[in-house]
DNA sequence: CTCTGTGCAAAGGATTTGCAGGGAA
DNA sequence: TTCCCTGCAAATCCTTTGCACAGAG
């Protein structure tokens, strides 16, 4: 919650676009987002943010452990606080809502496979693509008003 | 086996282009390759095909359900030949080698978890990234030669 | 003969980097 | 004052598209 003392902490210099950019993830819900919601959301913010120092920000906060970088199929990459928990995730791929979930049963499975083959772990990305129940519900409505 | 044949029941005219990369992957064993890596083998056979023909080709494969478009992290999509099984993968972080498994309680799991947060299920990926055995090995052995 | 395919070059989206000025410590 | 940061623009990487000609059916 305290901004100034994580960036500060992580070796970096206190500067406004990064206490800026920190806030937006502390702020709601499910905050998944792209290097391109950051620039929009502080461009609405008023503030006046390069996509440069955008990017270059949230690499070095993913570097710093701050936040955690997630590649979903071939769009852009989408970043959330690093809770330090990992957890995998199931992505609408209508809305593009981000749930995160963790499976211990799923976690163990894998790394008893990577020993089986000989791989030495490092990590892993799960991610679930399908309609939320938002999007079914939404798309039901939308046919029965059709008809 | 019969790239022609293959080509022909998708609706896709028989080219040369088009039968060469295929024959690619029909070639050898592990063929999780880049269009950057097909480009190139295509080059070294000294046929002349441009890297626009190598994605057009690629993704109307795909689309024909004759190879599978893999995106590993942020970098090139891989694509492999598509054998109606479903699998995941284990990726070397260091050689890039890529190996593929299947768990069937890992993809029970998937199903419950999706049905309990109702998501409807489209499709998932897993990938395991870690350094494989090979790999492993080298290492060591460089750190015994070097002490 | 008629379209689909192809190569080339240019466009495109996402991300990174070079540079000179600006601002934390 | 000293570097670290930043914005801007240009560069990169991977991929897609426009166009005119070539070739499969």
């Amino acid at each position: 919650m305290d901004t100034a003392r994580d960036i500060h902490a992580s070796g970096l210099k206190v500067t406004a676009p990064r206490q800026r950019i920190l806030e937006l993830f502390h702020t709601g819900r499910d905050q998944h987002l792209t290097a391109e919601d950051v620039f929009r959301l502080l461009l609405e913010e008023h503030e006046d943010i390069g996509m440069a120092t955008v990017y270059r920000v949230l690499m070095q906060f993913v570097e710093a452990g701050i936040l955690a970088r997630n590649q979903f199929e071939n769009g852009p990459a989408r970043f959330e606080l690093n809770t330090g928990k990992h957890h995998d995730h199931l992505v609408c791929t209508q809305c593009g809502r981000v749930e995160e979930f963790v499976d211990p049963y799923i976690e163990k499975r894998q790394r008893v496979i990577a020993e089986q083959r000989g791989f030495a772990l490092i990590e892993h990305t799960l991610s679930l693509y399908g309609q939320c129940r938002i999007c079914s519900e939404q798309q039901a409505g939308a046919i029965a008003a059709s008809s």
